[in-house]
RNA sequence: GGGCCGUUAGCUCAGUGGCAGAGCAGGGGGCUUUUAACCCUCGUGUCGUAGGUUCGAUCCCUACACGGCCCA
């Protein structure tokens, strides 16, 4: 963008298309206010100040000032109280020759005192600062008659002018639209936005505590697969275009920590995106991410007990507790959680015995309400049953074991119950937050696995498995027993968030393109 | 895929079949202890898009787009 051409810069705005036009216009109020703050912006150059500093020090985060300086007397000053902050102007009050601004970093909010008498012919600049400007402020701590703690400012540094004028001071930017298509603007305007994200860093660093201390290693894997397996779902594809291939982002991560595995590794997890060809909704976005640890020796009861080692540290270290509401109802994390089969759960809740082998289970369904494609197996149907029937309301957290070997391709048939994997979805707050399994490790038996999923996809399920004769190789060489868990982690964070949207746990969640913007 | 709701100024929102509204933000003025400061003052818009009904549509109707909620 040129600098000094405020034609250029509105011919070449990237924003929506109604502020673009009313932009091109030339009209309105956008165009006035950027006119205005653009005028600013060259009488500041010409007075020799960089509307676009370099760089600036400061002493500390505005949270250590509040921490040091929080108790001091109203209508004082800190002798030896020396301090240089920098911030974002979100709100200005102008008294003639005296100012309050306050101003916000990542850390908190401090008021900026600004008077002539301190500031001398430096005061002037004042009237070509804006709102959402940014500044840095040297001066003295100190706390005003209304004991509001404030830095008495002798120097005041702009750092970036904002050339547009920023969302609602109070509000914020609530437009759930405006929100999803300006993410950065939600940030800076409300306070749980940024909350949301430092969660998710404190969720992970509790997550990765865990895994480290029991010996995992972190470890990466490609994200661009030959393949998309490890998932049942539709993957997004790409191209190579040297090599001249298709490739697959990828939908799981299990089938390359696996290969870890084959190689030694014995103990493995994976912090990283998944991408996912289907809808958005509330617990859906295209891609998300997913810890995946393998634990070689193990089974699926040792990852019961890493899941509830896992999610009971991220609470703690988030919330302090166990116990807290999730959408207006109370849960409880506290350790152990229930188990109970698919089938039993299946079962409990239509209030009749539900078995693989009942001869009427396309027409139980439909009883029950639950619309079922006759090609469908009755592995397909009880996991139908069971997502549609019992799923949303399993409020606390609940392991539901032994899925349908049909519907769960890469788990380990069941050591004592035939057409059954020892494969078990935990489930919190009506979500499924990841599947874990005693990992199949008999490349004979995933063979057959992946041809009945090949039938399935030849059936016209999109879903179903691939082969994948690479994988099988490496099973081959021999893959240690092991249990393996996926957890999502958006979704995670939703609960302990008691967010109803998994739009608030990622930072730019998707949405369709403006039309007209691409 | 279906149903319902929404889309009006940069933001947050009112509103009407007959000149388009408020608060914040913005311009001008005042103010040396404010707290979403206040007081005076000034201007504003493809009323989501395209059709239709009407003398006249931002409003009623239809379709579409985008978003939200619910259902499949």
């Amino acid at each position: 963008m040129s600098p000094g051409s405020p034609s250029a810069a509105c011919a070449s705005s990237t924003s929506g298309t109604r502020a673009a036009m009313a932009e091109g216009d030339g009209a309105g109020r956008l165009g006035e206010a950027i006119a205005a703050r653009r005028e600013k912006l060259e009488r500041l150059r010409a007075r020799g100040i960089d509307p676009f500093a370099v760089r600036f020090d400061l002493d500390a985060p505005i949270s250590q000032f509040r921490e040091r300086y929080g108790d001091i007397e109203a209508g004082t000053e800190v002798a030896d109280g020396r301090a240089r902050v920098a911030g974002r102007i979100v709100l200005f009050r102008h008294h003639g020759n005296l100012s309050f601004a306050t101003i916000r970093d990542r850390s908190d909010e401090i008021q900026l005192f600004l008077s002539r008498d301190r500031m001398g012919e430096a005061y002037a600049m004042l009237d070509d600062l804006d709102l959402f400007d940014i500044v840095g402020a040297e001066g003295q701590v100190m706390k005003t008659r209304k004991g509001e703690l404030s830095i008495a400012v002798e120097r005041l540094t702009l750092l970036t002018k904002a050339l547009r004028p920023p969302p609602d001071k109070w509000h914020g930017v609530r437009d759930a639209e405006a929100r999803a298509r300006r993410p950065y603007l939600d940030l800076a305007t409300r306070p749980e936005s940024r909350e949301a994200l430092r969660a998710r860093a404190t969720v992970l660093r509790a997550l990765r505590r865990v895994l480290d201390e029991r010996g995992f290693l972190e470890v990466e894997t490609p994200v661009l697969h030959p393949s998309a397996g490890g998932a049942l779902a539709r993957p997004f594809v790409t191209h190579h275009v040297a090599l001249d291939v298709d490739l697959y982002l990828r939908i799981a991560l299990e089938l390359y920590l696996k290969r870890m595995l084959v190689g030694g590794l014995e103990r493995v997890y994976e912090i990283g995106r998944n991408f996912r060809n289907e809808g958005v909704d509330r617990q859906h976005n295209p891609e998300f991410t997913m810890l995946e640890a393998y634990q070689a020796y193990g089974d699926y009861g040792d990852m019961m007990d890493l899941a509830e080692a896992l999610v009971r540290e991220a609470a703690m270290e988030l919330r302090g507790s166990l116990r807290f509401d999730y959408q207006g109802s109370s849960l409880d994390l506290e350790p152990p959680w229930r188990r109970v089969t698919i089938l039993e759960a299946v079962s409990e809740t239509l209030g009749e015995e539900v078995g693989l082998g009942r001869e009427d289970l396309s027409a139980l369904a439909d009883r029950a309400g639950v619309r079922v494609d006759p090609d469908w197996g009755p592995g397909k149907v009880v996991l139908e049953l069971f997502e549609r029937l019992v799923e949303p309301g399993l409020l606390q957290p609940t392991f539901v074991l032994d899925f349908p070997r049909e519907v769960s391709p890469l788990a380990r048939s069941h050591r004592s119950s035939p057409g059954l994997t020892e494969h078990f979805d935990l489930v919190i707050g009506g979500m499924e937050i990841g599947p874990a399994y005693s990992e199949l490790t008999d490349p004979d038996e995933q063979r057959r696995r992946f041809q009945e999923q090949l039938a399935a996809r030849r059936a016209g399920d999109e879903d179903a498995h691939p082969v994948d004769e690479e994988f099988l190789l490496a099973l081959e060489h021999g893959m240690p027993p092991a249990g393996g868990i996926g957890i999502g982690i958006d979704r995670l964070l939703m609960i302990l968030l008691d967010a109803p949207s998994i739009r608030d746990t990622i930072a730019f969640p998707h949405h369709r393109p403006e039309p007209g913007t691409v």
